[in-house]
RNA sequence: GGCGAUGUAGCUCAGUUGGUUAGAGCAUGCGGCUCAUAUCCGCAGUGUCCGGGGUUCAACUCCCUGCAUCGCCA
């Protein structure tokens, strides 16, 4: 393939989640990045490729299963479902959602295992070191406090043990030949160098394996069945194994140019073991990695311990989806760390989005239907040498800026020369005054040129805000009188002045952000949710009339739709035993939404037919205008347990 | 302990290969406009550019050193 056709593909991938715990905004942002820049190749009228997924072996998902006192299927499956479900919530829509415990993932791995190991790139190998059994694994001597393990408090003893080690030290040189030969190769650059220093040491080669008597939850080794795969050797391998590896077409036009995105506490494993494993095993290493730092919340880092993790959930609700992600995308200046205030978003919600581009795009609107009726006037080529004022120019500015700092992933850069060009707009209004020209008939033409103009910036802006804000994009192309079959989203559309028509008729004005009001904010935590119906209170009951309901928690084992119903789910859960119950919100759940999920359920009430299927009970959930939205527990916990 | 990053206005940060008066946004103060979501536009500030030393006609920028914070490694 020549290098003029990779051009026209694009491939990003986001690291695959460990599910060891729920999602927070350290995923939500590496998972946004992705689906940003993947929009950003679309307006490009690249082909793109978008894939995330979960991460589902080792021991830490087998403990945290215990802790939840579920099944490790059903735990990963509950969890892998959180992720995959969050995503549309945040307008976040990747092409394939892969998983480890994939049949054709798990296949992959053993493919590649076994032509590494017969090429003897995997040698077997006894070994000594220090084992906890209380931790269930080996400790260096620097973990250790005073020779004892931090958590049992006792000291760990020295075993034996047999494993598998890749010899990664034979492709250390090649590796920092390739780094320093592709300067892009990991970015930002500080991360190569990082890399790089490492590299002057001699790389140890890498235990690849688990002996079954400790850990059976993994893939076994093709060529040795006491032994289970090592799972950053296993997950890495999703970036091929979900392109189809070996045969497939995804694979064949999309890994020539693969970028990663990962966080920065995953460098090692994507920027040495990955290429190394891919050298290895004879395929093209990756084109490209992108590393971000963290969110801290604060001033603080964020921890499960200091209880300030933030749920994007929480956020969406609070401040909806298209100011979170611009104030994501707008506050970290990719790779480095950022603080993540709420006060800082209520700042940017307030003063870049309602007062600067909202406020724009309400007094534009707004007098094209005072002057005109709300039709777009014809600019005037004369007026317009008098009242164009470069404003063209500057559009073609900011779009090269843009342009220039997608490439790089500096996606604050490419904001801040958007709202560059906001700022000119609002100037540009100022400076022509549009409600003096119509005061003066004479003046009609000018203030149709002026109009023109300001439309075709908002036209403009609509267009480059589209990664960041989608539907804040489509809400202005919308008001702009822009037919949804125009190539809407290009960024040659982009590039052309005049193209908006001209007496088309606009629809009414409408406010794309509204304002917070900071003084009632305060305690207040969901400011933005519309106050709901205020519907009666039922009378009150007494306690002993409420214990008369079983509810319980039950995990959904499987759904499938009823046929020839709109409504209608047949759903079997687990509750301890399992039971079927069918429930009435096909309209708002599709069976794969459902399935991995906990659920709510009303265990005894009396049974009833539905359409010939025996309900065992109710599945509880809110219904707001036809939308239904299940309730569920805020974490994990065994199926069957009553709720009181 | 080794390597590296960062340190710039009250806050958050830009500052290319050294070059005249060190910038932006927010916040603050004053003025203007009335199309607009009490929004927008203009003007005004304030800085030991972390400390110390050096190179140079000239250092926020290069070199050395110290301090602080963070990261990677041991």
């Amino acid at each position: 393939m020549s290098n003029h056709e990779l051009e026209n593909y694009f491939y990003i991938t986001t690291p695959i989640y460990y599910v060891n715990a729920k999602p927070h905004i350290g995923h939500a942002y590496t998972t946004l990045t992705a689906d940003v820049i993947r929009r950003y190749h679309q307006m490009l009228g690249e082909k793109t490729f978008f894939l995330t997924g979960t991460d589902e072996h080792g021991d830490k998902i087998v403990d945290a299963a215990k802790k939840e006192n579920m099944g490790i299927r059903e735990y990963v499956n509950t969890l892998s479902n959180m992720f995959k479900s969050l995503w549309p919530e945040l307008n976040i829509h990747p092409d394939y959602f892969v998983r480890t415990t994939d049949k054709a993932h798990i296949e992959v791995v053993e493919g590649i295992l076994k032509k590494i190991y017969d090429q003897g790139d995997i040698y077997y190998s006894e070994y000594e070191g220090l084992y906890c059994f209380g931790c269930e694994r080996f400790y260096m001597e620097r973990e250790l406090v005073d020779g004892k393990c931090p958590d049992h408090n006792r000291k760990p003893e020295p075993i034996k043990e047999a494993n598998y080690f890749f010899r990664m030290s034979r492709y250390q040189e090649w590796l920092i030949d390739h780094i320093q030969t592709h300067a892009d190769f990991i970015q930002p650059k500080h991360y190569a160098n990082e890399v790089l220093s490492f590299l002057k040491e001699p790389l140890e080669d890498l235990c690849i394996s688990r002996p079954k008597t400790r850990l059976k939850w993994g893939i076994t080794l093709p060529f040795d069945a006491n032994y289970v795969t090592y799972v950053w050797f296993d997950a890495l391998l999703n970036y091929i194994s979900a392109l189809g590896y070996p045969d497939g077409v995804y694979f064949k036009t999309f890994w020539p140019v693969s970028e990663h995105i990962i966080a920065k506490d995953i460098l090692k494993p994507h920027a040495i073991y990955w290429p190394i494993m891919l050298k290895a095993a004879g395929i093209d290493i990756y084109k490209r990695i992108h590393v971000h730092g963290f969110w801290n919340i604060n001033k603080s880092k964020m921890s499960k311990t200091l209880g300030n993790v933030i749920s994007p959930m929480e956020l969406k609700e609070k401040y909806g989806v298209e100011a979170i992600r611009y104030f994501m995308m707008r506050e970290m200046a990719f790779g480095l760390d950022s603080d993540f205030a709420e006060d800082a978003i209520v700042q940017r919600i307030n003063s870049d989005l309602a007062n600067d581009l909202g406020n724009l795009f309400s007094r534009v609107l707004a007098m094209t239907h005072k002057f005109f009726g709300g039709k777009i006037p014809e600019p005037d080529p004369e007026a317009e040498i008098e009242f164009h004022l470069g404003l063209t120019q500057q559009a073609m500015n900011t779009i090269e800026i843009v342009e220039q700092s997608m490439e790089q992933f500096q996606f604050h850069r490419a904001l801040s020369a958007i709202w560059d060009f906001i700022n000119h707009m609002n100037k540009y209004v100022d400076t022509t005054s549009p409600w003096v020209l119509a005061k003066n008939k004479t003046s009609k033409r000018q203030l149709e040129t002026v109009m023109y103009n300001l439309l075709e910036g908002l036209r403009i802006i609509s267009g480059l805000i589209y990664p960041v804000m989608p539907k804040t994009s489509k809400l202005m192309q919308d008001h702009l009188a822009i037919d949804s079959t125009e190539k809407i989203h290009t960024i040659s559309w982009l590039k052309s002045w005049k193209m908006l028509q001209t007496g088309k008729k606009l629809p009414k004005t409408i406010t794309l952000f509204p304002r917070i009001d900071v003084t009632k904010l305060s305690g207040q935590p969901y400011p933005i949710e519309e106050a709901q119906q205020s519907q009666t209170t039922k009378p009150e009951i007494t306690f002993d009339e409420f214990q008369k309901m079983d509810l319980r928690v039950a995990t959904v084992l499987d759904a499938e739709r009823v046929p020839n119903t709109q409504k209608l789910l047949k759903v079997t859960l687990n509750m301890g035993e399992t039971r079927t119950v069918v429930a009435g919100i096909a309209e708002s759940y599709s069976p794969s939404d459902l399935i991995g999920k906990q659920v709510i359920v009303l265990a005894n009430l009396t049974p009833v037919k539905l359409r010939g299927i025996v309900s065992n009970g109710m599945i509880l959930a809110g219904t707001n205008q036809g939308k239904h939205s299940i309730a569920t527990v805020e974490k994990p916990i065994q199926p069957g347990t009553p709720l009181k």
